[in-house]
DNA sequence: ATCTTTCTGAAAATCGTTTTCAATATCTTC
DNA sequence: GAAGATATTGAAAACGATTTTCAGAAAGAT
């Protein structure tokens, strides 16, 4: 459990403490490799920790956004999602505008024609997003 | 004046009226290149038009969405934004962090990839996404 | 001109997110 | 293991962008 001590190490070295809120979050969110939002993961956790505020969630997700072991994402619905991060790993997204898979991948030629662009427009990139919607799959055949 | 007529028979063939207000904010929208949030673009005519109201001038745009004369775009900043929509054109843009500068491109050979990485995954594609956000060249140099 | 329907603008409502605040938990220091 | 200092929690309120409501005004049909 490499990302429970990059966390723990973020809160001491920000003087923050270790709450069992906050291990229980994060174990939750580790468990799955979806794309929370918060409302998701709120309601995930309630069932069996009836006593947990839905500010906590969403304020954990945040700090684990700030540490890197989250990043957040959007995918147009209008609710941000957070998704565990592994490394310095990078990817983009396929989203089915019907049943909300979200499928992850990495194209190496499309990062590097992201890169030409920007030097054609004298631009330097600090992060980019790629998203293509549309159908998966499952959804594409009637049935 | 092209999109006025579009506009013009979409509004018939909807059974909507053709209004003042409707005909001033098409108008105004059409006049700047620019990607206008429902409150820039509201703030702007009310200079001249103090009487127009916000949720006016918000309806409006999402008609133009609704008939295909604007697109509605969002970079990350929590404002919605409008811009103007040229026949079946496509572009992406690359996003200013620090100034708000949008710059719009189109590269095919990346448009080709997605394609290509869709249909791996048996994706059918409906709309995409690419933003590209980092410093412009007036930005990146310090001075 | 009259009638019917849609539109407008101000204000209220909504939705996701963030903040506030009093009570509680954690962490230090003795 | 207390006691004190500080951060955290959960509920409720505040927030900001967007959407809806509603009564009066405007547009279009007859
Ligand atoms: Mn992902
Ligand atoms: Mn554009
Ligand atoms: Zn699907
Ligand atoms: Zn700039």
């Amino acid at each position: 459990m490499d990302r429970v001590k990059l966390f723990n190490d973020f809160l001491s070295q920000k003087g923050l403490k270790s709450t069992s809120q906050r291990k229980l979050i994060l174990e939750t969110f580790l468990e799955s490799a979806s794309h929370y939002s918060t409302e998701e993961l709120y309601l995930k956790l309630r069932k069996e920790h009836p006593r947990i505020g839905y500010a906590t969630v969403h304020r954990t997700l945040k700090l684990f956004a700030e540490c890197g072991i989250a990043a957040e994402r959007n995918f147009g619905d209008g609710q941000t999602r957070f998704e565990s991060v592994h490394a310095d790993e990078h990817h983009d997204h396929l989203v089915c505008t019907k049943c909300g898979l979200i499928i992850e991948f990495e194209d190496q030629k499309i990062e590097e024609l992201q890169k030409l662009v920007a030097s054609q427009h004298n631009f330097k990139i600090e992060n980019h997003r790629l998203e293509l919607y549309g159908l998966c799959k499952h959804c594409r055949s009637p049935k």
